[in-house]
DNA sequence: TGCATTTGTTTAACATGATAAGTATTATAG
DNA sequence: CTATAATACTTATCATGTTAAACAAATGCA
């Protein structure tokens, strides 16, 4: 049997525990989880988006979203809008302290992925996104 | 800002995901979550380890291995032994059932992944684990 | 020897992951 | 129209992730 070190899920698991050990510590002096910063993150991006949606652009289950965005809307980060044509629509948006915080803190992540980037290397950046991208697809198509 | 979706911890979480899409079914169907799996391969690969090497091994968080352990010891899976020069060290080993279920699953998860290879392609693959192990020592040496 | 410190493991508390089931609303076949 | 199915989201339940703290056993050192 293959080497039990040699599986690829736990390679992709070490690899993104290694970047995320980097920027949880600042996610959590503000008071967030790396899961409701994916949230916050998806929101500016859209500016705005539906609950199935925003679990898609966010990598979270919906069960998973539900509850942070009960966690988020008490800390009034973010709001929730009806949408008029269909009531089982809801909107999901930032709020202005939503914006605020993710301005202050958006800035220190892009800095410490730079230090990443430095690091590691761009090129062997790319050629890691673009592998991960490829095998994506692959593993979509083939079911 | 870079693109969201340019998100590094993001696509290494989507490819595992993809691949974890395929196994898990079958780790359901015997009843074992894909980390109690990851406890048992540890273990056929160590034949008796101590907690914290499993937790090592096996890419868990040591609460979390604790819990493990009680679920796998109560399905009488997994067995605990003392060590003699040191009271604090427990010796986690298989019980004969454990390797049974083992021999029994690990065969079927190896054709999955031997899918993967056909699908994805040997030479990409290494490229991916080269990669993938080259980006984490390379975060590990700059803390 | 005595005791603070370190080490190995477990508990506790809160948040998320994963699956199934529930609820309300809209779409649709007949 | 109306019963039925599909859709969007939430709840429920159990397991794990993450951090801090508790705990007991072992170690280092005055």
């Amino acid at each position: 049997m293959r080497d039990f070190k040699h599986s690829l899920p736990m390679e992709l698991m070490r690899a993104r525990e290694a970047a995320m050990a980097r920027f949880r510590p600042m996610l959590r002096d503000h008071g967030l989880t790396e899961q409701q910063w994916r949230v916050i993150r998806a929101l500016v991006d859209a500016g705005g988006a539906e609950v199935g949606e925003l679990a898609r652009k966010s990598c979270l289950l919906a069960p998973s979203l539900t509850r942070i965005l009960q966690h988020l809307e008490a800390r009034s980060l973010i709001k929730r809008t009806q949408n008029s044509t269909d009531n089982r629509r809801v909107i999901i948006s930032l709020t202005a302290r939503g914006r605020r915080l993710f301005n202050k803190i958006g800035p220190r992540l892009e800095s410490l992925y730079r230090v990443i980037e430095d690091e590691f290397g761009m090129e062997r950046l790319e050629a890691l996104y673009t592998l991960l991208a490829e095998f994506y697809e692959t593993l979509k198509a083939g079911r």
